[in-house]
Formats: C-alpha cells, sequence, structure tokens
DNA sequence: TGAAATTATTTCGAATTCGAAATATAATTG
DNA sequence: CAATTATATTTCGAATTCGAAATAATTTCA
C-alpha cells in the first residue's frame, strides 16, 4: 500500500472505544487514566508508581496527578516502600476494591461486546498485527 | 476470546504510533492535532470548520482553539462563507501550503515505513478488522 | 569510601482538551 | 411570516496532560 489510510483507521478506532469507555467509566466518577490504574492494580495487587507508569500508558509527572486524584477519593494507599525509599507502593483501599468488584464485570461485558464483532481467529491477527506496528514506531526514534 | 489484551495492545499501539508522529511534526513547530488539520486541507483543498471537525478526531471547543493557533502561525485562512454565514470556510495559505509540500512526503515516508512491516494482505486485515471495532464502539452509546 | 551517575517521583508552569452554555444564522413548519 | 427548531461555531472555566527541572534516594566504581 502506498497511503496512510491505516493509521487514519486506527485512530479512529482508538477514538471510538476510547469514547465508549470513558462514558463507560464516567458513571462512576473516573476518568479514563484513573480507570486504567485501578484496572491495574485490581489484577497485579500491588505496584510502585513506576510499575504503574509502565503498565498503564501515562507520562510520570501526569501520574503523580492521577494518583493523588484516586488517593484524594479513597480508593488506593500509596505507602513509602521500605526497601527503596524512593519508591512508593500502591494498592487498592477497601473502598477502590469494592468499587472495582462491582464495575469490572460490567466494564468487561460491555467492552468484550464490542471485541465480539471479531471472529477468534480475527481477534487473534488483529493482535499480532498491532503488536507489530506497535513495535515498529518505538523504533522510530 | 475472555479477556481485554485487544483493547490494551490497540491502545499501545495507537500510543507508540502517536508519538512518533508527535516527534516528527514537532520538527516543524506542530502538534498532532494541528499536523491533522493541515493534512485534511492538504488533500482536499476548502473546508469548513464542521467538515475538518468530522475529518479529525476534535471536539469543536477544542477545534476552535486549534484553529485559531494556525491562523496565528499563518499555516491557514479562515473566511466566512456568503452562502451560510454561520460556516466559516478554511484553507491553506501560501505558507502552509509551502510547508507541507516539504513536510508531508517526508511524513509520509517515515509513517510508511512503519506500517511496511506488515505486508500487504496484513495491512488490509488490519483494516476491516479495525473499521468492525471502530463501528461497533460507536453503536455503543 | 565518596564523588558521579542512575533511578523514582514530584513540582511547576504552560499547553491542550474538554463539556456545557452562549451566540449567530438558517431551515422548518404551523 | 413568526415562532420553533436545527446547525455552525465560539466562549468560558475547569480538568487534564505535558515536558523540563527539581528533589531525594540508591547504585556504581575509581
Amino acid at each position: 500500500m502506498n497511503n496512510l489510510k491505516t493509521i487514519t483507521i486506527l485512530f479512529r478506532a482508538h477514538n471510538s472505544l476510547e469514547k465508549a469507555i470513558k462514558d463507560d467509566v464516567l458513571k462512576y466518577g473516573l476518568n479514563v487514566s484513573e480507570f486504567g490504574v485501578l484496572e491495574a492494580l485490581y489484577h497485579k495487587q500491588t505496584l510502585s508508581v513506576k510499575g504503574i507508569i509502565d503498565k498503564v500508558l501515562v507520562p510520570n509527572s501526569s501520574m503523580s496527578y492521577v494518583i493523588e486524584n484516586l488517593v484524594n477519593k479513597g480508593y488506593i494507599s500509596k505507602i513509602q516502600s521500605l526497601k527503596d525509599k524512593r519508591s512508593f507502593m500502591l494498592e487498592l483501599t477497601k473502598d477502590g476494591r469494592e468499587l472495582m468488584d462491582k464495575v469490572f464485570p460490567l466494564h468487561k461485558k460491555n467492552m468484550r461486546a464490542i471485541l465480539d464483532v471479531l471472529d477468534e481467529n480475527e481477534e487473534a491477527i488483529l493482535q499480532k498485527a498491532l503488536v507489530k506496528i506497535g513495535k515498529a514506531s518505538l523504533n522510530n526514534n
């Protein structure tokens, strides 16, 4: 191919999907960044700020802000690591876990409903292609 | 499938790609939104603000800001339509066109270099899958 | 060991993005 | 044709995001 249509399409798909997520999590008073952090902690139990930054796609300076808001909302706790005092460990509070127990299954169901317009094979191929694109874009620095 | 890995992968691919574009266009003192508008006008000659909003993925309130900056930088002109005085027509100025003549071929080459990690067939399949996902996400409102 | 380099995180100010309400014009319709 | 509704765009204030510099702690290695 010799045009950039694929990029346009990728951006559109991303945008619509992000909009769907945004609408979904807004019901719980969260934005997409906040939900991403909660989701990571929901699956990983405990993570350092660094660990979260690597998982969720947000620069460190923005992450401080997101984390601060989540602490203020009472959904996560932030405790300085004893081993390495530069590092802070994050986990869900009781409230945070209860929220995610309630919200995540619904969220997952809604998102799967979208992804299920693809059959298993298509979805697998999509993943592979996207991983390739992602890697190729990184080398581009 | 029964997980949301595809979404994670899609978001990562989008982010890396957007970063690559950001780095590319920053060399010309543009951000991604601005470049998107210039690109649309480069291919379409003339578009109304509404027309651009539909092409580029930016809400109207943000678009006003983006357009204002491009007018200030001298890359586009904005003229009230005579037919419909609610509407404003945008096009590239001489400077804007010269910039794009210089920048776009390079940009395209860089982006194609990334997309070319896929063969023609893979890219076509990727497009189809992404279009499906995009549509499915919209219905989700 | 102790200076230099590295890593984790925050702070700061500026840029961008957003949604909702406002404005202005055009189209509809009763 | 006047009142209502719809469309295009901007304004506003707030929220979010960003990059760069600052801070603080750890590691390296001469």
